[in-house]
DNA sequence: CTGAAAGCGCTAACAT
DNA sequence: ATGTTAGCGCTTTCAG
């Protein structure tokens, strides 16, 4: 058996209020008995309790991640990375996070996540799209909650969001850069806040750059933005409009895509077309050319929803920052190239 | 706050006894007063408290999973999909699953995972190679430890593994199989004994098909299963032999290495030199040619890690399997090719 | 500044 | 078959 706080208030012959006192710096404790106590700590190794600790304040020390089934097992490790990137974010704090799927419909009869009712989380991190059932259902809950990437369309929510329009707007003027007019874009869900917000900065940036937008340029009718998806996108907007020299397609997965579509019908990249995408998925490097993209820092997403929801639990009434947005970054490589 | 055991107590009128062993299932308990109990449940909405549950019990419900540093960011995500895995392992149990990570150096002076100390796993499940401080350390633990993709040279410990030597087998007899009879090994960080087996399995395939082991055919000398230590090897070995027609690459990261040694070289995969990797690497599917290679499934070592600890958790004396092998599958895509 | 003691919500003998 | 009760290891008033 590991050492219990009576152990250690035996030792140091004090009361386990006062071993207590001094494991949380309380500050009415004489240096003299402080360093008696933490001799003792040290001499029997001991560690706190999580479990009666949390009984005892209501509290567990977890954060718990949700996901929908669909993100968590895409090709793409999108989501998942940006789960990583939330244990990077627990390092130096006393949380551990608990991941858990929901289905990508959750609706009424589905249960909420075991953690979630056994109270075994402070807080609650959704990251991408769920069903406003779902959240509905969690919103009244009373407890901390941080969206990623995705944000219900009523209401007020702590989030971390991806600056999509400037990524949308610095792609696309990197094509215009290059000398590009006729530019496609590509783009699946688009009802998602993410992709919308990229579309927008797609047409922004054409606008601000005296080039009309042309809704014949634009596939937006797919339902997901997956490579299938691309692939489609790339044969109806390739045959429907012949002069275009360049894409954005809205996410890598689409990226690629076009580009397997390309290949397969002897369209060279870039040369015939140049292609960029959105993300920045391990897979773009190995690309054939290596894909040019707009890097999204996935673990970053991860972290700050750590340091937002910490924020949020030690102060309820937290009002700060409640929208974090992070900022994305051209990576050019190969699948663009200047308009000869 | 939400109901706890006295409420439907009362509700139910009955003691909380009897409702804690209504929750359990108890044998002895009327179906009278056991329906009577989970009807005041349904109508409290009420989820028994795991850290009330977990003190009174000394039980978690958490299982904690430990990543080394480097393995937790190395680019292609092995045994992070390992530990997706574990969560779809958890499904259906009553588990959860903790991730940490350790030093890829952890020694003596180093802290084990918070985790740990606090006592808020019931079972660590340890994936990839850990240093021998650590696992001597977890080892007096006195708690259920199952290994998985390595297992310490002594002990006898519950682990799960690729069946590597067979893998190594398949690969090299796939080769042999197109005629290749020049067949080159590349292996990183050869005491490890995933790596160790999979060139056993080489070697084995060779002899049993009559070709003899030439020592001038594998470089074995890499300290690393990476990328660049694949393009490295890759040069060395088709510096030092100019017969060789294929490659057993000891693993994916080694082959895509290769494969940009070839590339930058002017050597053309499959025509020149047929190519095998190991894994099964998201990339493959990309990679031009796409990568033959031996499937390794991973988010079955996951499941199944979690399978056994939870055996192991349930019965400490569980003796039944203690080593779980994962079979391997042949995936033949473009980068081998019948030699000519 | 420190100690005594109640209590967090549950389980598990032990009684009845 | 069910109820009583003593913990589990910690935090937190409240006294001293």
């Amino acid at each position: 058996m590991s050492p219990t706080i009576k152990d250690v208030a035996k030792r140091a012959g004090v009361s386990i209020a006062t071993v207590s006192l001094v494991i949380q710096n309380h500050a009415r404790i004489t240096t003299a008995t402080k360093t008696k106590v933490q001799k003792a700590i040290k001499e029997l190794n001991y560690h706190p309790s999580r479990s009666a600790k949390g009984l005892a304040t209501k509290t567990t020390g977890n954060i718990g991640f949700i996901l929908t089934d669909d993100h968590f097992l895409q090709t793409e490790p999108f989501y998942t990375k940006i789960f990583l990137g939330t244990e990077l974010g627990t390092r130096g704090t006393n949380y551990y996070v608990l991941l858990a799927t929901i289905a990508r419909d959750f609706n009424s009869k589905d249960d909420l996540p075991r953690f979630i009712l056994e109270r075994s989380v402070d807080g609650i991190i959704v990251a991408g799209k769920a069903t406003q059932d779902f959240i509905e259902r969690i919103e009244k809950l009373d407890i901390p909650i941080v969206f990623i990437d995705y944000y219900p369309t009523t209401g007020n929510f702590f989030t971390v969001l991806i600056d999509n329009t400037n990524g949308g707007y610095v792609a696309t003027k990197h094509l215009i850069d290059l000398g590009h007019k006729e530019i496609g874009f590509i783009g699946g869900d688009i009802p998602h806040p993410s992709i919308y917000d990229r579309f927008a900065g797609y047409k922004q940036a054409l606008e601000s750059n005296g080039i009309k937008f042309n809704k014949k340029n634009c596939i937006v009718d797919e339902d997901d933005p997956s490579r299938p998806n691309g692939y489609n996108a790339a044969k109806k907007i390739l045959t429907q409009n012949k002069k275009i020299t360049a894409i954005f397609a809205c996410n890598d997965a689409m990226a690629i895509g076009v580009m397997q579509y390309c290949t397969d019908n002897g369209i060279k990249i870039p040369n015939d077309i140049s292609l960029i995408g959105f993300d920045d998925v391990e897979a773009d490097i190995l690309l054939n050319p290596p894909l040019t993209t707009i890097k999204v820092p996935k673990f970053e997403l991860g972290t700050e929803a750590i340091h937002l929801i910490e924020n949020v639990i030690r102060d309820k009434s937290y009002n700060n920052k409640k929208k974090i947005l992070v900022p994305i970054e051209l990576i050019i490589r190969n699948s663009t190239k200047e308009l000869k």
